[in-house]
RNA sequence: GGUCGCAUAGCUCAGCUGGUUAGAGCGCUCGCCUCACAUGCGAGAGGUCGUAGGUUCGAGUCCUACUGCGACCACCA
């Protein structure tokens, strides 16, 4: 029975991590109260940041606390495909060999996805162990597993059948990189300095007059069917019903009057492109516009788009597979010559980019399949309002409302091979003229096919009992499936007692970049397919940026790589830092040197618990009942304060946990293992140990060791790894730390009277040892101290005399009668102390 | 443009529903290798709580404006 005179967490960690696996201890447990979390499954291509790293250790905090204190815990672990994410790593590791997955076909591109999942797609898992998260593994599930894939298709189909789906050619984001659509909240939007480029449009009747547009995207204009201005412009009144002709194009467009334009802005003539802007695109449905898309997948100018229309002129030659940059230098200079451009104005505006690759969006007229938001999103902003779900902090809550009051239908298709493949398929016989097949397996469905919808493929077309169907070659957004993972997760859609217990799940704890991508989309998800929220709490937590504040990237190069400080400092110490400063509401300036603080105080707990041992003589354990229960009259001072302090701080922890206060959790168990218990305890503890101070020596070993045992339970949670190594040395060959129950004051523990008294006495102790510094006493020399004030409190001071010799170094004390001292102010007590 | 948040010791931050001398960690100064711990012990310096008003018996804590940061949302070409 001892401690190493260091603790070695490269050792210990793994150690416990091994046994704890193997004693299932992770699995839920006995008949209590569910409690139950799903983890944010991180992309199978991520690797462990700081971002995971807290996000994990608040929720194990929770679920390791929430076990001890007797619930029954499930918290489910996995992965997250991540569509986008995963393809681009693959492709990009095929370009390396110098091959396209268009060359090895979709078939051949999916196995080696899965290969690479296979092969490194779990690191992050390993590393999530290492941090010592204590979910269950036997749980842990993967958005394209085949339980979570028929999920999927059950809900795809189930939204179909109630019309909450449709597939329709809508103005949507795309992405000419990822070659996908992509949703609105995918899109990042970005201050950039651009230009304002003024264009003379010749009326069509008489070319020496003409309209000034003003656009920031000039090479549109080769999509353009309309040109406005708002109708009480007086500037443009005479205009009003005439036609224009397009320089470059020659195209006839009409000048429509809408109240849609804005006056003030540019010229207060604006050009239309239904095919390439949201607020074109409005306009064009209203007055029944051509709407026509210039550009191909590639963000390339399409001549097809204009031969199609009978459009005619070297200029579509000259255009033909230009890119858009390219083509809007070329559309420039060309107005240029010929006199349209009036000129030019710097103008910052905000742009559309990719969540995913950073590549300008274009808005692209393409068939997609959508989800009828509406009718989901007014239930889950209900369940919010109404407080079904508490968000927390509540401030988030207003995002929620903000963002879901005027959602979107969401664009659901991705044209993407890596995700789950749209259920639904189409008859050659019946549809034929709308499938378009492509070089390879590669087709492409216009806008008119008709899907059939199912979960699983269908054998002939149920029109006309054709067996040639193809498979809609798109696949679903990789939110689709993480919206169902509360439930999916669980087993739905079959009915398991998995659901029954575990669902909803109790709290959520994610950070607030994806409360519209996911968190939105559960409780919408859920409530649908569940008829309850997902999930009854969701603790929002911040961001953990640099020490100065940045958010930490890459390309700043300020990236702190949790793995590195956890090898360094230690899992605990870093968990605790991060516990330590998570504070509600508020990101997290990281600092190497707060986990080294950290870490001097797992060593401080370390080192307490090396004296508790060698002051213990193994016949503790025996009698611990009877210590927790022993009353107030049979004890000494500092075990009453002791045990009134622990009391307290059991509470206060409790409450900080209960309230996801991680930080009040780690300050108050800080401040009463190294403040009070080693500051003040420990070293009162010396003098009974001695026989002092008279008393139980029997008693005030245990007194030690269960205060001790106490903070260990208190602070498992937190940091697991060295309670659990501590807990085993203090109680060999005994079941995990992690089974114990976790603390719960007793009444009786209370003692107003020996705080106060023990405030008096410290207070008085801390008035010599000032004194002592005051006059340069050196610390082993001992002092004489005389006391002055009233009797009784003289009295208190003298039956503790033995204390103050020890603590302040004091070789002899008088007691004089000075009444006049106000009661209980211990420093105004201290008389004179002197060297004797 | 809209919404929200934050401004408290040198640094990073607590301070929840307004009430005794505003706290912590790190850093700093001084003195100590005191038999658990120098990853330590003891003592100490350091804050007109962003600015200006207001409510109140009383405000870091509530209200208003301003300044400075930050975030999110957004179709003004």
């Amino acid at each position: 029975m001892d401690l190493p005179k260091a603790y070695t967490h490269e050792t210990v960690e793994p150690k416990w991590y091994a046994r704890w696996l193997e004693w299932g201890l992770f699995e839920p447990r006995g008949s209590g109260t569910p409690f139950s979390m799903v983890i944010p499954p991180p992309n199978v291509t991520g690797s462990l940041h700081m971002g995971h790293a807290l996000n994990n250790t608040l929720q194990d905090i929770l679920c390791r606390y929430k076990r001890m204190d007797r619930y029954r815990v499930l918290w489910v672990p996995g992965t997250d495909h991540a569509g986008i994410a995963t393809q681009n790593v693959v492709e990009r590791q095929l370009a390396a060999e110098g091959l396209t997955r268009q060359q090895i076909g979709r078939k051949n591109f999916i196995e080696r996805v899965w290969a690479w999942k296979h092969q490194a797609g779990n690191a992050i898992l390993h590393q999530l162990k290492s941090l010592g998260v204590s979910c269950d593994w036997k749980h842990e599930r993967f958005t394209m597993d085949e339980g979570l894939s028929r999920a999927v298709r059950e809900a795809f189909v189930r939204l179909w059948e109630e019309s909450l789906l449709y597939r329709a050619e809508r103005l949507i984001n795309w992405c000419p990189r990822c070659k996908t659509a992509l949703a609105d909240i995918e899109v990042v939007h970005e201050e950039t300095d651009g230009q304002l480029w003024h264009i003379r449009y010749p009326l069509a009747e008489e070319p020496s007059r003409g309209i000034v547009v003003a656009t920031t995207r000039p090479e549109t204009m080769l999509g353009d069917t309309a040109v406005a201005v708002h109708p009480e412009d007086e500037r443009y009144r005479a205009f009003h019903g005439k036609k224009i002709r397009l320089p470059i194009t020659g195209r006839i467009v009409p000048l429509l009057a809408d109240p849609y334009v804005d006056k003030e802005f540019g010229t207060g003539a604006l050009k239309i492109t239904p095919g390439h802007d949201f607020n074109d695109f409005e306009i064009g449905n209203r007055y029944g516009l051509d709407k026509i898309s210039i550009f191909d997948a590639d963000a390339k100018l399409d001549g097809q788009a204009f031969r199609a229309r009978g459009e005619t002129g070297d200029w579509i030659a000259r255009y033909d597979g230009k890119d858009r940059f390219e083509a809007r230098r070329m559309v420039v200079d060309e107005l240029r010559g010929g006199g349209y451009l009036e000129r030019t104005e710097p103008h910052r505006h905000a742009l559309g980019r990719c969540y995913r690759c950073s590549t300008v969006v274009e808005p692209y007229l393409t068939p997609q399949w959508f989800v009828r938001i509406k009718p989901l999103a007014e239930p889950a902003i209900e369940a919010v309002r109404k407080g079904a779900i508490e968000i927390v902090p509540e401030g988030w809550a207003n995002s929620y409302f903000a963002w879901m009051d005027n959602i979107k239908d969401w664009c659901i298709s991705r044209q993407i091979w890596w995700g789950h493949q749209i259920p639904a398929w189409y008859c050659s016989r019946c549809d034929g003229n709308n499938i378009i097949r492509g070089t390879m397996d590669e087709i492409t469905l216009t806008k008119e096919a008709r899907p059939i919808v199912a979960r699983e493929a269908p054998r002939l077309c149920p029109k006309c009992g054709g067996q040639d169907l193809v498979q809609d070659p798109d696949v679903l957004d990789t939110w689709f499936s993480s919206a169902l993972w509360p439930f999916s997760t669980l087993g739905w859609p079959d009915p398991t007692q998995d659901l029954k217990t575990y669902y909803p799940t109790s709290t959520l704890v994610t950070g607030f970049d994806i409360l519209f991508f996911w968190v939105a989309r559960m409780i919408m998800m859920g409530l649908k397919f569940m008829n309850d929220v997902p999930f009854r709490d969701v603790y929002i937590h911040a961001l953990v940026r640099d020490e100065h504040g940045q958010k930490m990237s890459k390309s700043k190069g300020n990236v702190i790589d949790p793995l590195d400080l956890m090898r360094e400092y230690g899992t605990d110490a870093f968990r605790f830092t991060l516990a330590s400063m998570a504070a509600i509401g508020r990101d997290i300036r990281l600092s190497e040197e707060r986990v080294a603080g950290y870490q001097n105080f797992v060593n401080k707990l370390w080192n307490a618990s090396r004296f508790v041992l060698m002051n213990l003589n193994g016949n503790e354990n025996n009698a611990r009942q009877e210590t927790r229960a022993l009353d107030a009259a049979e004890l000494n001072l500092p075990d009453r304060w002791i045990r009134s302090r622990l009391a307290a701080t059991i509470t206060e922890a409790r409450t900080a946990i209960d309230n996801y206060r991680f930080n009040d959790f780690a300050s108050v168990l800080y401040q009463f293992t190294w403040h009070e218990f080693c500051d003040w305890y420990i070293e009162m503890s010396k003098l009974a140990l001695n026989g002092a101070v008279g008393g139980r020596v029997d008693q005030s070993r245990r007194f030690l060791l269960e205060v001790l045992e106490q903070i260990l339970l208190l602070l498992h949670p937190a940091i697991p790894f060295v309670t659990e190594e501590i807990w085993q040395v203090l109680g060999p060959n005994r079941p995990s730390i992690m089974s114990e129950p976790y603390p719960k004051p007793e009444r009786r523990w209370t003692d107003r009277a020996a705080e106060a008294e023990m405030d008096f006495f410290m207070e008085a102790i801390r008035a010599i040892r000032n004194l002592r510094t005051e006059m340069n006493c050196p610390p082993g020399r001992e002092v004489k101290v005389v006391f002055c004030g009233p009797a009784e409190d003289l009295a208190a001071l003298r039956s503790f005399e033995p204390y103050v010799r020890a603590l302040a170094r004091v070789g002899a004390a008088e007691y004089g009668g000075d009444g006049e001292r106000p009661k209980g102010a211990a420093t105004a007590m201290v008389g004179s102390v002197e060297l004797y």
